[in-house]
DNA sequence: TTGTGTTTTACGACCTCC
DNA sequence: GGAGGTCGTAAAACACAA
């Protein structure tokens, strides 16, 4: 809130909108996904006015995106037009699943999940489950007659960039693209809470990775000294003796 | 097919700020 | 007091190995 706050309060960061995601930009000035990870599903995600757009909103079918945006100039939320804006995506787990070329997203005319990786693992199939849970609208709770929704691929997606943009959403924001994405302004609150999470989650997860890293290092090129003692004994015996270090220095971490 | 582990929504508890 | 933050957790959805 306080952030979200500020940031509303700091107008001229969206001063007429310029330079956020939003609106169409510059791949020069256009957000780096630095971290993609766990959102395997963009199978047809670019793609507004393919058959698996059942998932949008009815009012949002009724013509192209443009008209239905709120965001007024376009309705590709961050430069989703075909073949005139670029993304540039850094992030190793976005390159993976998106084209190989200078950051563009795949082409709207492109087969869903051609571009993803896991389309072997989320193949038709899952954008044919998508359909299925287009009730994606949300409001449903523990309470009412199913627990959770899965979210579409454009709503992931969408949704992700707004995070790349800024980890904390603005109430106005918030308020935009709740309507864009036929979601409640609380499970866009909700996702960036999530994704928050998740973010912290996986930066604690690199930085215990780091860190064992570093002291297994540490213990191998402590060892060769150790090996070099004459009084060490059969190299057998010292070789036992490093895989017990490491092993220590492993369970230590935890 | 089934068991298991992981990820994704959603919520409640508690805290801070206005 | 209300809104939104983190943290922990429940349960659905999903992937994958056996």
């Amino acid at each position: 809130m306080y952030v979200s706050y500020l940031m509303d309060k700091n107008t001229g960061m969206f001063s007429n909108s310029a330079g956020h995601p939003t609106q169409p930009l510059n791949s020069q000035n256009f957000m780096q996904y630095t971290d993609f990870t766990g959102y395997h599903h963009v199978t047809g995600v670019s793609d507004p006015h393919a058959q698996t757009t059942g998932v949008w909103n009815p009012a949002y079918l009724a013509g192209p995106r443009e008209q239905w945006s709120p965001y007024g100039q376009s309705a590709d939320f961050h430069g989703l037009s075909p073949g005139t804006e670029q993304i540039n995506f850094s992030s190793p787990d976005l390159t993976s699943i998106l084209p190989t070329g200078p950051g563009t997203l795949p082409s709207l005319n492109s087969p869903a999940g051609q571009y993803s990786p896991d389309s072997e693992r989320r193949n038709s199939y899952d954008w044919i489950r998508h359909n299925v849970h287009s009730s994606s609208t949300g409001g449903k709770t523990r309470t009412k007659d199913k627990y959770r929704v899965v979210y579409t691929d454009e709503q992931r997606l969408e949704l992700e960039k707004e995070f790349q943009y800024s980890r904390y959403i603005t109430i106005r924001r918030k308020t935009e693209l709740a309507l864009g994405l036929s979601l409640s302004e609380r499970q866009v609150k909700i996702w960036f809470q999530n994704r928050r999470a998740k973010e912290r989650k996986m930066t604690k997860k690199k930085i215990q990775q780091s860190q064992q890293a570093s002291k297994t290092t540490t213990t191998l090129t402590f060892t060769p000294s150790c090996l070099a003692d004459p009084s060490n004994g059969s190299m057998a015996t010292s070789s036992s003796l490093l895989s017990e270090k490491i092993s220590m220095t492993i369970k230590e971490e935890y």
